[in-house]
DNA sequence: CGCCAGGTTGAAGTTCCTCAAAATTTGTGG
DNA sequence: CCACAAATTTTGAGGAACTTCAACCTGGCG
């Protein structure tokens, strides 16, 4: 994801090829305003409660939403890397029930409603590229499901490491070793786990010659392995199918 | 959920009150073809792989989305009440990459999608209302991840009950003693748990005075201690202010 | 150079699971 | 409507997975 680039050219390429429109049904997007915004890490961009009329798409960095408990423990509920919008739910849906935050620094193109909005009621085409979007967004998150309630932490880790390897890939990040600026206490609070039962996971994986991660470099030594110990089907993931393994 | 009444019609009222679109906008769907399809408990309606042609709209008794691992555990990734769309996302996903189930003798009206995405580009108002739809089940989801993850048994059970309930309250199904054709081992693939486990945290909300839960019929005794010991907030369903508790 | 966030390891405790058996309810055919 | 079978619920006892607590290590950075 080269953020050199004109932030609204990524989206429409993003678009055309999940959704396989071509640029001449996506042009309307180019009258799009976006302004660029940094933030550093562990910052919050959007509180639970508020209410937002933008929506961001992420150059730099990787992005979390997250929910806590009462007693304070923090409970991750996707992570979003360079390419994704992360809050284009908020477009239709715009009280956010959640956070989203840093994980790293970040740099984000921010897009108004107002005139996205405009875009969709003229173009069912691109709408429904967008809500495609959300429902892959949807998709991730049920998978996730299944992985909490019916995975043990070993397996957990192995296939949150198979699904942000495949997204990287499909951005073009994925060139090993894989940047990862996912700490293990963040990974715990998106597999239900403590850090301490994370970094056991991960000296298992490593032991069984599947991946190294360390330093926030992630080296798959074997592929095949890890997607099995994961229980993983990148179907799920909805990619064209030139992108992914 | 009266299911006598013209299954577009139940349609056309959920978007009214979801969205607020008035029944002028909402008029195209009137042309819908619907046709009545009853699947007895137990029956799987789609299959993970499968390609759908076709979404249909919940009029009478509970379905499930559910995943299963290798070893055959099953975890169920949500409910569906009367008013449900449950498979509307294939609108834009067609394979399925999981399987809706009946958990209790079920009739569903069947929507063709070719005429509702006809409908769709012609009227943004009724793709965003059903795009809305489609981003709360992502909401419910989510919830559930914070759940799986973060609350022990007897919260997550409770959690789960507090959000049958004020679904089931939104149309119509609420009164006590509320039906819920959910087993406790529905319960247990739902959260992550088994179906000892549920047992006994039913043993402890009933012990609580919280509910009672017998012989498929759930009876509320005390809503805000319940709503208590799930931590639950209805924001997230992002209900119309009129419904809800 | 020393601080500090993050990573690593061990030991003990807790929650939930597994296994097993019995009680109860539901479903079915006569 | 009864009798029997199947499914579900309930309870106990023991075990496994993960958490908690605590100490120590490591590397990056002021």
């Amino acid at each position: 994801m080269n953020s050199q680039t004109e932030p609204i050219e990524l989206l429409i390429d993003r678009l055309h090829r999940a959704s396989g429109l071509d640029y001449e049904t996506l042009a309307p997007l180019r009258t799009l305003p976006a302004s660029i915004r940094e933030f550093s890490r562990n910052q919050t961009i959007a509180h639970e409660g508020e209410r937002l009329d933008q929506c961001m798409l992420l150059l730099d960095g990787f992005l979390v939403r997250s929910l806590d408990t009462r007693e304070g423990d923090r409970q991750i509920l996707s992570f979003y890397v360079p390419g994704d919008i992360p809050d284009l739910l908020t477009l239709e849906l715009p009280t956010m029930d959640h956070s989203v935050a840093c994980i790293s620094d970040a740099k984000v193109a921010v897009i108004p409603h107002a005139p996205l909005r405009e875009i969709c009621d003229r173009s069912s085409a691109i709408t429904f590229a967008l809500w495609r979007e959300t429902l892959i967004d949807g998709e991730i998150t049920r998978r996730w499901v299944r992985n909490l309630g019916r995975l043990q932490a070993r397996e957990r880790i192995a296939h949150v490491l198979c699904e942000l390897y495949i997204r990287l890939d499909a951005v073009g990040l994925a060139s090993q070793p894989i940047h990862l600026p996912v700490t293990q206490s963040d990974f715990a609070d998106a597999m239900g786990l403590t850090a301490v039962s994370v970094n056991r996971a991960f000296k298992e994986l490593r032991e069984e010659g599947a991946v190294t991660v360390s330093r926030r470099e992630l080296v798959i030594h074997n592929w095949p392995r890890l997607a099995h110990i994961a229980q993983f089907d990148p179907i799920y993931l909805h990619l064209p199918p030139t992108a992914g393994s």
